[in-house]
DNA sequence: GCAAAAGTGTTCTAGCTACACCCATGC
DNA sequence: GCATGGGTGTAGCTAGAACACTTTTGC
């Protein structure tokens, strides 16, 4: 038998399958400086009126990353954003309808592009404040709606867990901060302080930080000061930096 | 309609599906402290008589994990041993046969655990060197197959590569290192940096090591001091450790 | 004047690097 | 005696943390 004979012979179908999902976590900083995260209320079961993280099944000709991306502008109208593959999730019965295995990811949006509306499974869409109580998970949106971990639906409290600690690990080693900020081509170094602050959940020394920008950013050629200041944040005028990779 | 009719007139099988595999790269060190990965030559189309990595299809009612566990176990004999996820491959061309999904996975074992065979689908499988050379990945063979990063089929190439990376990544801020070891319970400190230098591919300065060792793992009790010398390594005694976790 | 950010300087520590040096021992 | 690992010591560099200080400016 040959290579073609045996492909053409082929039943993709002898077994049978489990089903595959791209979830996405969609964070954002909101204009106070606030990590945010973006959850769906479900229109339909299974968990109907819960909130969830968005996400779509995974079409048979496309990648996750395809459904991932396409999941992201459909819930937000983002074209391109930055996106990060996160982890597999799998367990047995993690879906109380089937066999779902999600492939979890993680996208970061400046709050401004953010233009989210309730997609097709959704009926209702809202940024919720993520804030850590007692050692555990709270969700809070604007108008007051509360969430605790256990809230979640699915496996999605895990999730939520995994992508912040991811998320908070790559500030250290990677240049992911930037995709956060409402302007790459002009910010400054007060600006991007308070995206880590809102992601590592603290606050850091103002003086070191400019140090670290400095040394790590601007030395490193990842970032170069522009001709232009800015009072945005401050009374006094900030230089502005631009973003180059 | 309430969530129990919903879940029971849902048809898990309305949507065509890809397939889910669980892939796994099984590194190992050998007996001369170089990093090794098993191969296996497929037996079946496609790719039939060509180099891969070891990987399973996702059954219906295992977990991901579960699935790269027991091929774990067909392709090694080995029960128990570190297994991480590694990534999701979704390229929709990654296979010609079918759409297939695949989770890749890393195992760690120690060597003399390692009792392969080539298994149901595999025609022979051996564990081959990992060389870089002009920047490109090599792979021999003690028996002197030698393959360069090109002959490895689908996409494997890519994964090999990620995984490297990850494992070199995760030795400055993870414990994984000690799974590589002959004997968690009694080993030297050199014993420990030959699986470093191994995995990083270059050698570190043996004094700097062991204090990095001190510091690291016996002042914070991931390992402790045991009443047992060895000389297996070297001619002078050497303090043995244990590793704790 | 107060608060808050812009920006700089200082000091201390921890960790890593590159060494140089001892000891023990098998060949 | 020489190579090799076991083991310690030292000096230099760097990044980070903690903190003090000066400047600008809107309120």
């Amino acid at each position: 038998m040959t290579e073609k004979e045996f492909l053409a012979s082929y039943d993709p179908d002898k077994y049978k399958k489990p089903s595959v999902t791209a979830d996405i976590l969609i964070f954002t900083i909101n204009k106070s400086s606030e990590l945010e995260l973006l959850l769906i209320k479900r229109k339909e079961h299974p968990f109907k009126d819960k909130w969830a993280i968005p996400g779509g099944f995974v079409g048979i000709s496309e990648s996750v990353e395809d459904a991932a991306k396409r999941e992201l502008l459909e819930e937000t109208g983002i074209e391109q954003g930055y996106l990060e593959q996160l982890y597999t999730f799998s367990k047995v019965d993690r879906d109380p309808r089937m066999r779902i295995i999600s492939v979890a990811h993680f996208a970061l949006v400046p709050w401004q592009l953010l233009n989210f509306k309730a997609g097709d499974d959704a009926a209702d869409a809202k940024l919720f404040k993520i804030k850590m109580e007692n050692w555990e998970l709270a969700l809070v949106a604007k108008d007051g709606t509360t969430l605790h971990e256990k809230d979640l639906t699915f496996d999605h409290k895990d999730i939520v867990l995994m992508g912040l600690k991811r998320l908070s690990g790559k500030l250290d080693y990677s240049n992911i901060a930037f995709e956060l900020l409402q302007n790459k081509e002009c910010f400054t170094i007060f600006e991007l302080k308070q995206i880590y602050d809102a992601i590592k959940g603290k606050t850091s020394d103002l003086g070191n930080f400019r140090r670290m920008f400095k040394s790590r950013y601007v030395s490193e050629s990842h970032v170069e000061e522009i001709n232009q200041m800015s009072d945005e944040f401050s009374k006094k005028k900030a230089q502005c930096y631009r973003y180059i990779g």
